[in-house]
DNA sequence: CAACGAAGGACCC
DNA sequence: GACCAGGGTCCTTCGGTT
């Protein structure tokens, strides 16, 4: 990270520009956050821990400098075993899909208060905030943001407490979507999920277009739908006749879209992403791939409200991991984003270039870990067990199989 | 010496 | 003027116990 340089009092709040509600240049940003953080607790307190993951990664340095030839041998004889081991247990025969809620609470509480709709707002306290909407980021506040920070980048900031109760219920209901195309689904947390839709598309393909009909509108209706819903009541895989019809919106008059989802993936997760909108009046999105790791990563590609789907073939796997920087991936955060650097390795090609340093320098459940990256392999059964309520753990909790070392 | 549990990191939302 | 979470899981390390 580039040093912070000083230049003190220049910036002042009711400088001109901010009044304007356009959003900062990234510039501002980063001068206000520093302006407002430096000295404080939680900047030592961040700037020690990363003295300490230097420290680590001098240590790592000096092991490579020490090996011996021989060494890297070994260690390179250890990852190719290691990969063509992963390569022969590559399954593509699963269809994954990872749904996440768009800036979840924010969109409940824009939803029941329409007049924040354009005002930026976010959802937390003042000494954290849990997200925020599209409106408050252009002004670079975010989430794990502590709400008296973002009031400085953005004073008109609208901050709404959480209200868990209500998320909960709405996530209640989003989940029953889940479930009509993966009784097994796992939820990662209250806005995020797994689902294997492989035996769902099974069944879709004898479906009928009409079946498979919905209709949408996009206005303010749908929210009104939300009040009639009875979850228990209704069986969804049957949707009822009346709906179906409903050609004009009752709301605004217009008709309403008709939308024929696919018999493949891509239909059935458009499908799956209007029932949500249409039973909660908020949108998702939603990556579909062979295995959980890279249907999370396609979650982000078209977000907000929208899906991308990575085909499940070997060559489109490879060349979508290629230039993937190391961060995208769950389960490497910003520390081992920095040590991976210090060891030269930025995208996931890097890491079977360096394999053999990393083997040298991680113990070998990491190694293995880094070595199923790099092939773009990952868990492809979603296991919703009772013991495990949630994924909380990308990184251990998406494995293929129980690692014996 | 091995198994073990507590403590400390790292990561996620 | 000062205020930077809390809850969860898993790995690694370490130290005292059996």
């Amino acid at each position: 990270m580039a040093d912070f340089t000083s230049d003190g009092f220049c910036l002042n709040d009711n400088k001109a520009g901010l009044s304007q509600m356009e959003g900062h240049s990234k510039e501002d940003i980063a001068k206000i956050l520093t302006k407002n953080s430096e000295g404080s607790k939680f900047y030592q307190n961040k700037k020690q821990r990363h003295q300490a993951t230097e420290q680590r990664i001098a240590q790592k340095k000096k092991i490579l400098e020490e090996a011996s030839p021989a060494d890297y041998n070994d260690a390179l004889r250890k990852t190719d075993k290691m990969l063509s081991n992963l390569e022969a247990s590559r399954d593509l025969s699963h269809t994954i899909v990872h749904v996440d809620m768009d800036m979840f609470y924010a969109a409940v509480e824009m939803r029941d208060a329409p007049h924040l709709k354009d005002k930026p707002v976010a959802v937390g306290g003042n000494s954290m905030l849990s997200t925020s909407n599209y409106v408050a980021r252009k002004f670079g506040v975010r989430a794990a943001q502590p709400g008296f920070l973002a009031k400085k980048l953005c004073p008109n900031l609208i901050i709404v407490p959480c209200n868990f109760p209500k998320y909960r219920a709405v996530a209640a209901i989003v989940r029953g979507v889940f479930a009509e195309y993966d009784p097994n689904y796992a939820s990662a947390s209250l806005d995020e999920a797994y689902l294997d839709i492989t035996e769902h598309l099974k069944v879709r393909a004898d479906r009928t277009e009409e079946e498979r009909t919905l209709w949408r509108c996009d206005c303010e209706y749908w929210r009104s739908l939300d009040a009639d819903w009875k979850p228990s009541a209704t069986q969804e895989t049957e949707p009822t006749s009346s709906e179906n019809n409903q050609e004009t919106c009752p709301e605004c008059g217009r008709v309403a879209e008709s939308i024929v989802t696919g018999t493949d993936a891509e239909g059935a997760v458009l499908e799956l992403r209007t029932k949500v909108f249409r039973r909660t009046a908020l949108t998702c999105s939603a990556g579909i791939a062979p295995n959980s790791k890279l249907a999370k990563i396609c979650t982000d590609r078209n977000k907000p409200n929208g899906q991308y789907q990575l085909p499940p073939n070997k060559e489109a796997v490879l060349e979508f991991v290629k230039d993937l920087p190391v961060r995208k991936i769950p389960g490497i955060g910003a520390t081992t984003e920095e040590t991976l650097r210090a060891l030269g390795v930025q995208t996931c090609s890097d890491i079977h270039k360096h394999r053999a340093s990393l083997a040298l320098v991680f113990s070998d459940l990491s190694t293995e870990y880094f070595m199923r990256v790099s092939l773009g392999i990952g868990c492809t059964t979603i296991s919703n067990d009772e013991e495990r309520k949630s994924i909380s753990n990308e990184r251990y909790a998406l494995l293929p199989s129980p690692i014996t070392v």
